[in-house]
RNA sequence: CAAGCAGGCCGGGUGAUCGCUGCGGUUGAAUAGAUCGCAGAGGAAAGUCCGAACUCCACCAGGCGGGGUGCUGGGUAACGCCCAGGAGGGGUAACCCUACGGAAAGUGCAACAGAAACAUACCGCCCUUUGCAAAAAGGGUAAGGGUGAAAUGGUGAGGUAAGAGCUCACCGUCGGCCGGGUGACCGGCCGGACGUGCAAACCCCACCCGGAGCAAGACCUAAUAGGGGGCGAUGGCAUGCCUGGGCUGACCCCGGGUUGGUCGCAUGACCGCAGUGGUAACACUGCGGCUAGAUGGAUGAUCACCGCUCUGCUUUAUGCAGGGCACAGAAUUCGGCUUACAGGCCUGCUUGGGCC
RNA sequence: GUGAGUGUAGCCCAGAGGCCUAAGGCGCCAGGUUGUGGCCCUGGAUACCGAGGGUUCGAAUCCCUCCACUCACC
């Protein structure tokens, strides 16, 4: 994922959990914030509790990947933040449970 | 063949598609993009338990205090690491383990039990005196009993009133002498010299150690302030304390602003091979090689085939289906230690059994 | 990443080599008191001291290794 994409501040994170809209599953959460800029970016939040480093390495790369393939709609901050039951999902649960999550936020574009 | 011991090594592979980070070339005003090429986690990257490099505290020296290490010799930049050796302990053996200096420098502690825990005698044993006897008194003794974690060298014999290193033999300890070894230590001879344990209690002895850490530190940019207090050159400067040389002209605290970028930052006590020296750790020489560099933090995802393995069905072999493939992710960099780890490979050795 | 610290009943804590099978408070249980409950009174239970080794005759205490948690940093 380029980096222009990501969202890199501690500041950036913070007024997402500040005023953004949340929607939840039992794997993850997502929070929302309109961005006024003609892209989207995307941050990962996945603590100690989740697990070693290897767990949450690995965690953050199945995230980015299936950020990557999954067509959003632009103009949004979004913070993508785990929770300890993401360690049972394979790529295609976790794909399943983000789609459906991006759809309830209605962030899909109609045509993906 | 079985069981075991020691050392070394690997720790999934191939392909396709889609991505990420860095470096180099081309293009470009450009550290923006685009494009081509190359590279991209570990044996522990981990724990942060030691040691160093590097940076700052201006620099240097000495003392006190504090901390660390602790058989000997060597290796190393250094170490609490490694190698070799000694001693003690374990194993039939290969081999393994050990905080392994000093308790006749001093101080302290040893609960309970026990007569007594470092200076002594409860039950005993023996002798003498008194007594018809039972027993009592005085003395000798430390072999036996009992207590305890631990009881004053051990075993046997002589000796004796009973006993005792009192004497003797062997063993152990200590001291002296001689010999071997760089040394720890070993061997021999002589001498009855034979007084517990704890130093991971204080301590003594020998050696080592200034403090802080890459969020160190340097530079650039932006922003705020341009203030208040202490002190008043008898000050300040290595930050546990003190002293000397020396340096500096100021220094300290509070309050306020920023939370950006670049460097440090990847050629190194580096890796591979060969030779030489050394028992070895290791060192030297020659030739060849370049091997991650992120900063909300890259090194990934999906699919197919192969390999290993488990379960079920089936089966002469085997085949089919499903599942699993460890511990774990660089963050300034090295040398170690410690801890975690599915499975597998190689070499040497020991013991037992069988066959020739 | 670097550095520092703490682990003892459900909770807060004391102890610092033998009287420790571990003291105290809150909470818990039982009984008393009350018409009932609280307050109060009496009694009781709950810990092998974070885990594993070692030193010592003897370890919560001394030493080593590991685990968990907390804090600081320009």
């Amino acid at each position: 994922m380029a980096k222009k994409l990501a969202l890199t501040r501690r500041a950036q994170y913070l007024a997402v959990y500040e005023s953004g809209k949340a929607y939840a599953s039992y794997i993850l959460v997502i929070k929302m914030l309109p961005n006024n800029l003609e892209t989207t970016r995307v941050g990962f939040s996945v603590t100690k509790e989740i697990g070693k480093a290897v767990i949450r390495n690995r965690t953050k790369r199945l995230l980015k990947e299936i950020v990557r393939v999954v067509d959003i709609k632009t103009g949004w901050d979004i913070v993508f933040i785990a929770r300890r039951k993401i360690v049972e999902a394979d790529y295609h649960q976790l794909y399943k449970a983000i789609t459906e999550l991006l759809k309830r936020a209605d962030l899909m574009e109609q045509n993906a």
